[in-house]
RNA sequence: GGGUGUUUAGCUCAGUUGGGAGAGCGACGGCCUUACAAGCCGUAGGUCGCAGGUUCGACCCCUGCAACACCCA
């Protein structure tokens, strides 16, 4: 017998265990099935659980068990990535606590460390994963570091190179001064700040007494710059092009140049130009051929290529030092509060230099150009479809990706120097050395090349080098190309297009036919959920206190296309008590026997309650079906919750119960396998969305050939819809609903029980009449059914239902004036219909043009009305 | 500045070929009816952001405006 109550962390962690070890998540055992593999966007090695990884899991696991269910062999591949920075700072963090620093212990001590601590406290997401629910294949999780996937860079990394499609290059990178590494531009932050913006005159040589007044934010990299650049069209300036300003503090003459770049709005129309320490400035640097000059060290502070009174200054100790010294030498004009935007590293929190480094470019341009052919042509699609236009918008504006990382976690470059810079990218240090000596005609000695790649280098070959390339496995073989990935729009630059191309790049096919993008959740109001903000929702603790299936179903409720998920503590109630609902009336069919039968044929039932609910869960599932197809996981959920609750069961549970308790033996057995039949195709169809309390239950009601998780997924055919069996309970349904609905209005006791008869009744209503006497009488809470028409007493209460009046005699219990007004505002609300209609229907351009069912579908609808409101009027007139 | 999206019940949100405005939560009223009070039965509440337009007909299509959110410079 089932618990009373349903305890979610009762048989949670026990279910999970058990088809991981039943060995129910593993693909390829399926031989002849149709494949389908979703691959994991990987989760970061350093990282856990946030609400975000509970929607992108829950949504794939969705897809995932549903897949399985279908008899596809489902293949959803798990794994983490190495993220380098984040995991080179927890370790260094770690270092930092023994006083030592990755210095102390050398590169190859330190990335022993890295790895003892991954084998430690890495990767605890994916035992948090588990405990939402996820049914990855784990004996194939992989890792970005590990063996085959390195192998995998390195071939792309040589492949690319010797393709020209790898150089190094010396440009301005976004320099993390703390963390001495280049970072992606996705990584860094915008950060609007409080500022100023200085004025600063710079004489003109030559012209005793005459200045050209620049305006900075940053005034301490003046001492990088090497020209002053103010707009062609600019009358103010116009006499001073090709003249020379020269630069306060430094001495050096700055060719006043016209670039379109300066901006006569802006300050005070001319301004500076630091080609080493600005990307505006980089490029009009380019297009006059200026001078680089690099103030800046690693660390940011002031280089030797600066006068020495500055040397060594931290760069904002050296903008206090130059400003105090421009104000004694009266050069400062004006100073300007500003608001402007800051670049901050996302990992550090330090602002990043734009810096003049080498480092390896990866020619994007070329490769995206497939990427948006694919999804041009179609080959990849992106639900929802707008997203397709930031994905195009990014590509084709896509700047040289810069590569190389000046860390020591992650895949080192396959690049060695010899004596005179000569650079040899080859597999192996064996191959580097044959190559250097065909090249130099000797054995010379190479240096490789420190830094390594960034994690996204290995996270975009993630689809192909984790089912094995470059080996050409049978797995690549069978489940490349994946069939969709699942993600955040956040995230399109990162994987999405860099999968995109390297998948086309080295597999000559898409690496998924689908991009589902999802939405971010939020907090109630609104807000991005953040630690700094203190609205963070933690996913195991909701999960622990409300159950992983409650989480799983809100997240999936809500998940409508193109819309964030404003995440509601009431609202993983509410679905909480639904996972309790489905419990309890599994328990009801428990009590009652009513368990499926082998053998049991759903289109064989006589009963007419049990044709109807057959019929309404083989539309469920086709509806279930149809969503999840189509990615629409709230409309698939909410279907499910509906069938689940106000179908099963508010009315067939109860219009069952008299049969149960009093049918014949023949009925009765019919019923309980047909309720034991619906209640299994109610479990399959929500366990993607629940699966704990779902196999829970469906294990707990019989021996079970397969687990539920394993079981077919239900497809029904429509022959199980029988239309008048349809149109019987409807009847019946709204017979039930409007005594009941009168009974409340009109303060009738529940305890009252009263009878009921028809006047003016159908045959065939009369009929449904009798044969659902029993349902009736108990869900009307009646005391009993007349079966033939009656006067009406006075006092009585009626209700017009179609051609028929439904008398309840009530007049000791009601009120007769409130029942005339009730009366006469049903007639009101009629009369408002028909006059409605009416307009519509005497209306020309309707007539000629509606298309003939509407007109029609407008008739029956007045001749409805007209009827309620005759018989509402001669009701009204008996009281 | 460029782009995208949002605006529907008190709150959070659905509404997919333009043809009778929905759900959950909350509120209110009544019920311990032998699966379930994490429940059952019922009720109220909305000129669908504003202004135009197209159409026989607009929450839905078009234009403009407003507010908010996010992305990119």
């Amino acid at each position: 017998m089932l618990e009373k109550s349903y305890r979610p962390q009762d048989i949670e962690e026990k279910q999970y265990r058990q088809w991981e070890e039943s060995g129910a998540f593993e693909a390829g055992k399926r031989h002849n099935a149709n494949p389908y593999t979703i691959v994991i966007p990987p989760p970061n090695v350093t990282g856990s659980l946030h609400m975000g990884h509970a929607l992108n899991n829950t949504l794939q696991d969705v897809l995932i068990r549903y897949e399985r269910m279908r008899g596809r062999d489902a293949l959803w591949q798990p794994g983490m990535d190495h993220a380098g920075i984040a995991t080179q700072m927890v370790v260094e963090r770690q270092l930092d606590a023994e006083g030592l620093s990755r210095h102390d212990l050398g590169r190859e001590a330190f990335i022993d460390r890295v790895w003892t601590w991954k084998g430690e406290s890495g990767g605890t997401i994916t035992n948090q994963l588990r405990r939402l629910g996820a049914s990855c294949d784990w004996g194939r999780e992989r890792f970005t570091m590990d063996e085959g996937l390195s192998a995998a860079v390195l071939e792309v990394f040589v492949t690319l190179h010797k393709q020209g499609l790898i150089y190094k290059d010396k440009r301005l990178v976004n320099w993390d001064p703390k963390l001495h590494t280049a970072i992606s531009d996705l990584e860094v932050e915008q950060r609007e700040v409080q500022g100023h913006l200085w004025h600063i005159r710079y004489p003109i040589e030559d012209d005793e007494g005459r200045f050209i007044v620049v305006a900075t934010t940053r005034p301490e990299t003046m001492l990088g710059d090497t020209a002053v650049a103010v707009h062609p069209d600019d009358d103010r300036y116009k006499d001073l092009i090709g003249k020379h300003a020269v630069l306060p503090l430094v001495g050096r003459r700055l060719p006043i140049v016209a670039d379109e770049h300066a901006d006569p709005e802006q300050g005070s129309g001319a301004v500076k130009i630091t080609p080493a320490h600005d990307f505006n400035d980089f490029d009009v640097g380019r297009r006059h051929d200026l001078e680089l000059v690099n103030i800046f060290d690693q660390d940011a502070a002031i280089s030797d290529a600066a006068p020495e009174a500055y040397r060594g200054l931290d760069r904002f100790e050296a903008r206090d030092k130059i400003l105090a010294e421009l104000e004694t030498l009266n050069l400062i004009e004006k100073v300007d509060e500003h608001t402007h935007v800051v670049p901050y590293g996302d990992r550090s929190g330090v602002v990043i230099e734009p810096w003049l480094t080498d480092q390896w470019y990866v020619d994007a341009a070329t490769l995206a150009k497939p990427a948006i052919e694919a999804v041009k042509s179609g080959r990849t699609v992106f639900v929802p479809k707008q997203w397709e236009r930031t994905y195009f918008e990014w590509m084709e504006n896509i700047q040289p990706w810069c590569v190389s990382r000046q860390l020591w976690w992650g895949h080192q470059i396959p690049a060695w120097y010899g004596p005179d810079g000569e650079i040899f990218v080859e597999r192996t240090e064996a191959d580097a050395q044959t190559a250097a000596e065909a090249h130099y005609g000797k054995v010379v000695t190479l240096m490789r090349d420190e830094d390594v790649l960034d994690t996204w280098f290995s996270s975009a070959l993630w689809p192909f080098s984790t089912l094995g390339w470059p080996e050409k496995t049978p797995e690549l073989e069978r489940y490349y190309p994946t069939d969709v990935l699942v993600t955040g729009f956040d995230i399109i630059f990162f994987w999405v297009a860099r999968m995109m191309m390297m998948g086309i790049h080295f597999m000559d096919e898409v690496p998924f036919h689908t991009v589902y993008i999802h939405a971010l959740v939020r907090d109630e109001k609104g807000q991005k959920m953040s630690k700094s903000k203190g609205n963070i929702m933690d996913p195991l603790e909701v999960a622990d206190h409300l159950g992983a299936d409650a989480l799983r179903f809100t997240l999936a409720a809500m998940a409508a296309q193109g819309r964030d998920v404003k995440l509601s503590q009431s609202r993983i109630e509410g679905y909480r008590n639904f996972a309790t609902k489905l419990w309890n009336a599994t328990r009801f069919c428990e009590l009652n026997d009513c368990r499926a039968e082998k053998g049991f044929d759903p289109a064989a039932c006589r009963l007419t309650v049990n044709r109807w609910m057959v019929g309404e869960v083989a539309r469920l599932s086709r509806r279930v079906s149809e969503e999840i197809e189509a990615y629409r996981f709230n409309e698939a959920a909410s279907v499910a919750y509906h069938g689940t609750w106000g179908t099963f069961c508010d009315w067939y549970l109860e219009l069952i119960k008299p049969e149960l308790q009093a049918g014949t033996e023949e009925d009765k057995s019919e019923t309980r396998a047909a309720a034991g039949w619906v209640l299994d195709r109610i479990l399959q169809l929500l366990h993607p969305f629940m699966p704990f309390v779902t196999e829970e239950l469906w294990q707990h009601m019989g021996a079970r050939e397969a687990m539920l998780i394993e079981s077919e997924w239900p497809e029904l055919s429509a022959d199980l819809n029988d239309p008048a069996v349809e149109s019987e309970l409807d009847w019946v349904v709204l017979l039930i609903s409007e005594v009941r609905a009168v009974r409340a209005e009109m303060n009738v006791p529940a305890k009252a029980e009263i009878d009921l008869w028809l006047n003016g009744a159908s045959e065939e209503n009369l009929r449904r009449l009798r044969d659902n006497e029993e349902a009736i009488v108990r869900l009307a809470r009646l005391e009993g059914i007349r079966q033939e028409d009656q006067e009406v007493p006075t006092g009585a209460v009626q209700i017009v239902l179609d051609e028929a009046t439904i008398v309840l005699p009530l007049a000791d219990v009601i009120d007769i004036a409130k029942e005339k007004e009730r009366l006469s505002r049903e007639l009101d609300k009629a009369r408002g219909e028909i006059l409605n209609l009416d307009k519509k229907l005497k209306n020309e351009g309707f007539l000629a043009k509606a298309p003939e069912h509407v007109i029609e579908e407008q008739h029956e609808r007045k001749r409805d009305a007209e009827s309620t409101e005759s018989r509402l009027a001669a009701a009204l007139a008996r009281l």
